[in-house]
DNA sequence: CGAATACTTAAGCACAGGCTTAAGTATCCA
DNA sequence: TGGATACTTAAGCCTGTGCTTAAGTATTCG
């Protein structure tokens, strides 16, 4: 089957893990070399090497190499899109909310001008 | 192995999918039944129940039956949650940016309390 | 040069995720 | 009552994810 696979899908699926949040979490507190991300968690350096790569084709993080060392930093233009989704989601509910409250308190029953309601509700 | 779950775990990996964030979408526009939310999408209904368990789990969706009609919201704290988890990580970020250009910027050479600076960063 | 360091790659394994089909149960309506 | 409707559940399949071990390459330092 062909997928169909979206930046946003690729975001979201790389902040399910715990680790690849922490992982986030410590490189908003600045850049880090991989060892420097490896070092909290009991995991070998291989599986932080495979968060690292799934958090970087998220655009969540970038890297560089400069000698032997890989320095990783946060992008937080990634982080933003992904917080965009939610809030403008989070804003349409809200929004139906107010406007289902002023048909409520409204004291103008002025008739609808089709049978089903604007919000798409059947009482 | 014991596998760690948190509730953002389950949001975030819920979101990861399109068809999950487009129920989520569909949702925000007003409460729909299970059939309703299947229409748009080429899916069995097997699927999509499948889909809306993912989602209930997360705490993001949540449903009653009224007859054989069950009927699905969105339940936006879920959501507001998520979008906290990632608000808080950006201005982490961001106050590092601020604090690093008023270094920068600041004409007061004060000596550092300790050899590396204080964001952890070696340059 | 040679050894330690810092990643990098590849193979393999156990299990979870996303679908399907093929049933089943519980309403609702004529 | 009987059939259509609206879910619900279970089994199975295929792929993907998250680790591991066991190598490899490229730098740096003594």
């Amino acid at each position: 089957m062909l997928k169909y696979s979206d930046d946003l899908d690729k975001a979201f699926l790389a902040l399910a893990d715990p680790t690849r949040r922490a992982i986030v979490d410590r490189l908003t507190r600045g850049p880090a070399s991989v060892s420097d991300l490896a070092a909290p968690f009991a995991f070998t350096l291989a599986a932080i090497m495979q968060h690292l790569r799934v958090l970087e084709q998220a655009g969540l993080v970038s890297s560089q190499k400069q000698g032997r060392v890989r320095t990783c930093s946060i992008e937080p233009e990634a982080l933003r899109s992904v917080e965009d989704w939610i809030s403008e989601r989070r804003t349409t509910w809200e929004r139906r909310l107010d406007r289902l409250g002023l048909l409520l308190d409204g004291p103008d029953p002025a008739p609808s001008p089709s049978p089903t309601s604007p919000t798409g509700e059947r009482p």
